[in-house]
DNA sequence: TATAATTATGAGCAAATACTCATATTAAAT
DNA sequence: ATTTAATATGAGTATTTGCTCATAATTATA
């Protein structure tokens, strides 16, 4: 009914290392049920199934559906995390040039969730997660962009007006965009690499373009 | 577990006046329901209780609860596509720069979003729907995007090559961010209105910009 | 007013599901 | 080899939920 508190941490922490695996193995298996069922209908048992695991042995390391599900997230955010900041070591070093940097930042996110389509979208919407886990989503979100705004202000044929909401709108427009285009393999009336370019181009404009209050290109 | 069928037609249509009342009404409570739990913890008791009427009566013209997402997602399509057109006829009556235009697209989808920020969602990823439904939601889609085509193109500073691509990389950025941005009212780092200018800013730069393939501007 | 058609009721059923616990198995420690 | 700790098991339970159906109340019709 209401949203009422639930245990997060385990009865029994792995110690031993065939325990470690099957804490592992549990979690892929989440992974897939999930990503197929949704979550409401990834029943705890069909996970356990999955992993080839008895459902008691679920229980053991998880102590509800919800703790599951929380560690799945807490996965994502960083890999995520890591991803962006390889991504930005990249380019830097191999010093690529704004167009070159952006078509792999979108590739790159379009890949991940090519992936895993459905899943982030799962944990984010139909998952009941406590307030912190939210915040660190939030957290997370917002460090994302910053460090892209960290690798392009380093471009100087940038504009630098409004140059943090112009960051946000970028991340959060790359972020919706290939999430949107990953959901929905099956029908696409346009292909992958013309998408990416589009998208590209788009935000390219958008950085360099200048404008007075009005939106009109000066 | 799998997806099978189910009754989609009610065993009784509504004839008398009252009756087309707690139509409505069981719609509308549904709505909320959905709104604040998701689907599938929006139960039908919860949504017969919210809408005033007894489990019975709800089952009288709604043969299953798959049935009453159906018929929200139809009602959905057609305001959308009833509010879209509307749009583009004052649009034209009233000669409104590419501008004005846009921010009153942008705006309009806004608070649409904004009424109800997660119900479409919901009915799009939480419910398994038929297919003829999934294929009903592609075409409102095209479509949608084909009336935005329509006006944008009388507006001569917009350049003309890949104009399709170019719109339907429009029309799902303009989805994707209301969405996102309404979704999350609590948290935005954002006014409302600079992130309604900084959209309709990126669209307006991705319309006019002119590039080679390497999206190096001319 | 009497009869028929329509609409509303809600206790309860069958199925699904998150989770427990007493017990068995395996690995580590002594 | 023996004891102890860690890990795995799965039948069973309490609860939830979509949905039915026999009956009652209301409105239309004759």
């Amino acid at each position: 009914m209401t949203a009422r508190k639930k245990r997060l941490d385990p009865r029994k922490k792995p110690v031993q290392n065939r325990s470690k695996v099957t804490v592992d193995v549990i979690l892929l298996a989440a992974t897939q049920v999930f990503e197929s069922h949704g979550y409401a209908a990834g029943t705890t048992n069909r996970i356990a199934s999955r992993a080839g695991v008895s459902i008691g042995t679920l229980y053991q390391y998880f102590p509800s559906k919800e703790a599951i599900a929380v560690a799945l997230l807490e996965r994502h955010l960083t890999e995520t995390d890591h991803r962006l900041h390889e991504w930005v070591g990249h380019m830097v070093v191999e010093q690529h040039n704004l167009c070159e940097a952006l078509h792999d930042y979108v590739t790159g996110m379009l890949e991940m969730h090519a992936k895993q389509p459905r899943l982030q979208h799962i944990l984010l919407e139909e998952t009941p997660l406590p307030e912190r886990v939210h915040q660190a989503l939030l957290e997370a979100e917002q460090h994302a962009a910053k460090t892209v705004a960290g690798l392009i202000r380093l471009y100087p044929e940038v504009r630098s007006n409004c140059f943090e909401h112009t960051c946000f709108v970028i991340v959060q427009t790359v972020e919706s965009l290939t999430h949107r285009y990953a959901a929905h393999p099956d029908d696409q009336f346009i292909p992958r690499a013309t998408f990416v370019d589009e998208v590209v181009k788009m935000i390219i404009a958008y950085l360099k373009c200048d404008m007075n209050p009005h939106n009109e290109v000066l």
